[in-house]
RNA sequence: GGGCGAUUAGCUCAGGGGGAGAGCGCUUCCUUGACACGGAAGAGGCCACUGGUUCAAAUCCAGUAUCGCCCACCA
């Protein structure tokens, strides 16, 4: 390798900027339409056109693209599929802002030119999102962006919605409906979001009709009052017993109402006199259709009050409530009011209170489709990580209600429903026709869209060419996993599964990662109207984009997490370090060197066994979704291992005089990082990348167990892309449990060593020449194996290795243990007694706290008895241990201090 | 009203029946030829509370408290 000059600094936008660009300009993302191998494939949940990147995308980004890169390394076929969501309401609002700047409402340029500039708005704005996902580095297979407007989609979603109809899942009613008056639609019931308000209860009158008497009810919308059509009471309720079948009067109104008997009615909240409002209330709804009750509407779809509300009509219904209340008392038929704390429902979109208004509406019976999507999830096809989510979808699922179509927007998929002027015909077909099939009458169409949703559900299937029969559908449906923020799992998720079995006979997913919400610092959810959100483009500017997804993915363990910044920091230190450990292997390696190992030393055989280990584990935690562990685990492997101490240990051969040694470690080292480069390639795709094609190659023939990948090895631009190299798989002859062992008891000598001597004082520079003593030939070679190391870190030189601490030359030592074998330090002159008797102290004061503590289990017959013969084993060397411990501290004391150890 | 999750070091979080872990922060030292976004040595926890199961509980069970979320036709 040539000279090598790379800054002692990562700096990731450099990079990052300049790998997107060749990944993308050479389509190392896209995934071949008929390909002939395994295949991989997720769809992402598709943000809205008007959407930017927020820290849940981020997050999900980085979930799906480590997914995706791992399958990819595989040598699996993988598809991400990505794209955008017209969102109906969300956009509308967007583009209708826009034209309030300039003055005008959509009503001012009628539905086709509005419908123009929302293209145009999209043109200008909707690939935002996208190219945010670019920054965080996701690998999507841009060239096959979809949108759940194009016109193969709208066709798709137009052929669903007439088959459903033909099949009687979708029909038309007069419903009530949740009706958002500043979005001027109904919603479904899933985008109606409940919040506590603190508001009043209100005690009215209804004069008992023949009677001179009166029911008062309780109230805490009394302006509904004008669509009362009966008051309703517990039938077990004996101080209403004698009014059921007798008639109220509706104060301010005069319509005389039945007084009826239902279960529902709570004897004990209120009065226990309920007020039956059948047009703006589901409750009431629901009570008025079992006793034939009508309904009728006071308030309309502007969210004033109509004509039924006599004087008050033409005013807003929450507005008038005071003026209302007031005229009751004049009336005297108002009784009292008290403070109470209930939820309404307000607009998920706009957080305006719900009016709940009966209106004729599209509607989706769902009974039909949930039975199969319930099916799927309790025999195992579709799973949830974490699986509790399961249980959540399942129990929603078998109460599933019907759904709310029609929407009352410009901006959708229109419905394909016409209606004839002439006669009732109700058309509903794909291809719009010209006129009335029944009696040839003029055909208007309806004016309404499709919930957004609808077409999501059919993303899936939608985006890979149904309901043509692609390459692509065969190749890539059902998808692997679908990652998702839980909010969505029933408005999406369910309804994807749904659909997927409705139109494909197949499950859409295999698996549904719920991911954590990131919340603010503060514990509150981040949003930019509370001020908590952080951008996470932000992030990437400040620590780079491998940093932000590192970070991300170490807080995403399975539940709500806290947003810290410091994990991000931590993605970025983790970054350098990486960078930097590859700067002392290209600076530090021998000229010639091409990724090679030769296992030669007890350090050798320990990396690479614990190489060979972590490999699998990481897959497996790939597999499994736990990107937190993996993350951790990559951490700690590169750091606290590979960096800490292989590298360490690794320099007395890589700056020896040694050439040969010099050109196999460098191999070793070269081997390693290029290995590590792809196990952490998933989570951090640009460092990697980019330490891996400074890596040197041998040259094609030289042949040697070194280089990842080497199958891809092809054209030169490949040859140095990560990309196109395989995931390293452990070699299982790498195995080797007594290198393990070994460097065990290395790490605790130079460890034990080192402390020793910051606590003796021991001047550094000054070479102790110790002793091991040990029974166990093996442990001993991992010391006596490493003798530069052993001398670089720890400042030590072996005089000898005995079995007996008799054999050691007389002189005073203070030691130090390690599992299977101790080392005796020589103090020389140099030992500071105050010092040295209390580190005697503090270890006699531990090593009595263990004797203790194992002798009094063992003293415990039952513990014998019951515990298991390893833990009762286990127990007893700790108790030998510590008493050999406590007789070496005493010796020592006496030696050392010439005193006796105080007990 | 039902359900789910959380409660571990100053902070943010892992762990999950047999001697408490990480990052940050803190103390002391170190600008040695990968890295001060670094290195070395340390300090710092009755693992929310109360009971139970067990030879053994931070870990399993029950209950309590606090916080968060979801579902529900709380007029």
């Amino acid at each position: 390798m040539a000279e090598v000059t790379m800054p002692a600094r990562y700096s990731p936008h450099e990079v990052e900027e300049r790998l997107m660009r060749e990944w993308l300009d050479r389509g190392a993302f896209r995934a071949a339409s008929e390909p002939s191998g395994p295949t991989y494939s997720i769809v992402i949940p598709p943000p809205n056109v008007t959407g930017s990147l927020h820290m849940g995308h981020a997050l999900n980004g980085t979930i799906q693209d480590v997914l995706t890169r791992y399958h990819r390394l595989r040598g699996e076929s993988a598809l991400w599929l990505v794209g955008t969501d017209h969102a109906g309401i969300a956009t509308q609002n967007k583009v209708e802002g826009r034209l309030a700047a300039e003055g005008l409402r959509k009503e001012d340029i009628g539905r086709e030119a509005f419908d123009r500039r929302v293209w145009e708005w999209r043109e200008q704005y909707g690939s935002t999102i996208i190219n945010q996902l670019k920054r965080l580095g996701c690998s999507c297979d841009y060239d096959r962006e979809r949108f759940t407007m194009d016109d193969a989609y709208h066709a798709a979603v137009l052929k669903v919605f007439v088959d459903l109809y033909e099949k009687g899942d979708i029909y038309r009613d007069v419903y009530l409906v949740n009706w958002c008056v500043r979005c001027g639609s109904a919603i479904s019931d899933l985008e109606v979001e409940h919040v506590e308000r603190a508001d009043r209860l209100y005690y009215v009158r209804y004069p008992v009709v023949g009677a001179d008497d009166f029911l008062t009810v309780a109230t805490t919308r009394p302006e509904t009052m004008f669509g009362d059509t009966a008051v309703a009471v517990n039938p077990d309720d004996p101080r209403y017993g004698r009014y059921v079948g007798m008639t109220a009067i509706v104060p301010l109104v005069g319509r005389e109402v039945p007084i009826i008997a239902d279960e529902h009615v709570d004897p004990a909240f209120g009065t226990g006199a309920l007020k039956i409002t059948p047009g703006h209330d589901p409750n009431d709804a629901e009570i008025a259709r079992r006793h034939g009750l009508p309904g009728i509407s006071a308030i309309g779809f502007d969210g004033l009050l109509n004509e039924e509300a006599g004087e008050f009509a033409g005013r807003d219904a929450e507005e008038a409530r005071a003026a209302i209340v007031s005229r009751l008392t004049d009336h005297g038929l108002f009784e009292r009011a008290e403070e109470y704390t209930h939820s309404v429902g307000t607009c998920y979109r706009c957080g305006t209170v719900i009016q709940p208004l009966l209106s004729l509406q599209w509607f989706m019976d769902m009974k039909r489709l949930a039975a199969p999507a319930i099916e799927c999830v309790e025999d195992g096809r579709v799973g949830f990580v974490p699986d509790r989510w399961a249980d959540v979808y399942l129990e929603w699922m078998r109460g599933i209600r019907p759904w709310c179509l029609s929407r009352q927007l410009w901006w959708g998929h229109r419905l394909p429903v016409w209606y004839c002027d002439d006669c009732s015909k109700v058309v509903v077909a794909v291809e719009a026709p010209t006129s009335c099939p029944d009696c040839g009458g003029t055909l208007r169409r309806d004016e309404d869209v499709l919930d957004t949703w609808f077409s999501s559900a059919m993303w899936p299937f939608a985006t890979l060419g149904w309901p043509e029969s692609t390459p692509e559908l065969k190749s890539y449906y059902p998808t692997s996993a679908l990652s998702t923020a839980r909010d969505i799992l029933y408005l999406w998720v369910a309804r994807m599964i749904m659909m997927g079995l409705e139109y494909l006979d197949d499950v859409p997913f295999r698996s549904v990662i719920v991911h954590p919400t990131i919340l603010a610092a503060d514990g509150r959810r981040m949003s930019k109207s509370l001020g908590t959100g952080i951008d996470p483009l932000e992030l990437i500017d400040e620590y780079g984009a491998d940093a932000t997804r590192f970070g991300l993915l170490y807080m995403s363990s399975v539940q709500d997490v806290r947003f810290s910044a410091e994990r991000i920091e931590m993605g970025r230190n983790f970054a350098n370090k990486l960078w930097n450990a590859s700067r002392l292997v290209l600076q530090g390696a021998h000229p010639e060197a091409v990724p090679a190992i030769e296992l030669a030393t007890p350090a050798d055989r320990w990396i690479f066994s614990r190489l060979g280990v972590v490999s699998v584990e990481l897959a497996q935690l790939y597999e499994s979704f736990d990107f937190a562990e993996a993350a951790r685990l990559g951490y700690r492997f590169v750091w606290n291992e590979v960096c800490d101490w292989y590298l360490e240990m690794a320099k007395s051969r890589l700056y020896g005089d040694s050439e040969a040694e010099r050109l196999q470690v460098s191999g070793n080292l070269l081997a390693l990082l290029e290995r590590i480069t792809g196990l952490l390639h998933p989570m951090m795709p640009f460092v990697t990348a980019e330490v891996y094609r400074n890596l040197p190659r041998a040259s094609p023939g030289e042949g040697h167990q070194g280089a990842a990948g080497a199958g891809a090895v092809g054209a030169d631009e490949d040859a140095v892309d990560l990309l196109s190299s395989r995931f390293p798989e452990g070699d299982p002859a790498w195995a080797d449990a007594d290198a393990e062992s070994g460097m065990e008891s290395f790490i605790a000598v130079v460890a034990g060593l080192r402390s020793a001597r910051e606590e003796l004082g021991v001047p550094r520079g000054a070479v102790g020449r110790v002793w091991i003593v040990t029974s166990d030939p093996g442990r001993a070679s991992a010391l006596t194996g490493e003798p530069g190391a052993l001398r670089q870190l720890a400042g030590c030189e072996i005089a000898g290795v005995v079995c007996d601490e008799g054999d050691v030359p007389a002189g005073r030592f203070t030691s130090v243990d390690a599992p299977g074998l101790k080392v005796l330090l020589p103090l020389e002159g140099l030992v500071d007694v105050e010092k040295e008797r209390a580190r005697l102290m503090g270890r006699a004061e531990k090593a009595k706290a263990d004797v203790a503590r194992a002798s009094g289990k063992l003293a415990n017959e039952r513990f014998v008895v019951n515990a298991p013969a390893e833990v009762v084993a286990q127990e007893q060397e700790r108790l030998a241990a510590g008493r050999a411990q406590l007789a070496d501290i005493a010796r020592q004391y006496r030696e050392r201090l010439g005193e006796e150890l105080p007990s």
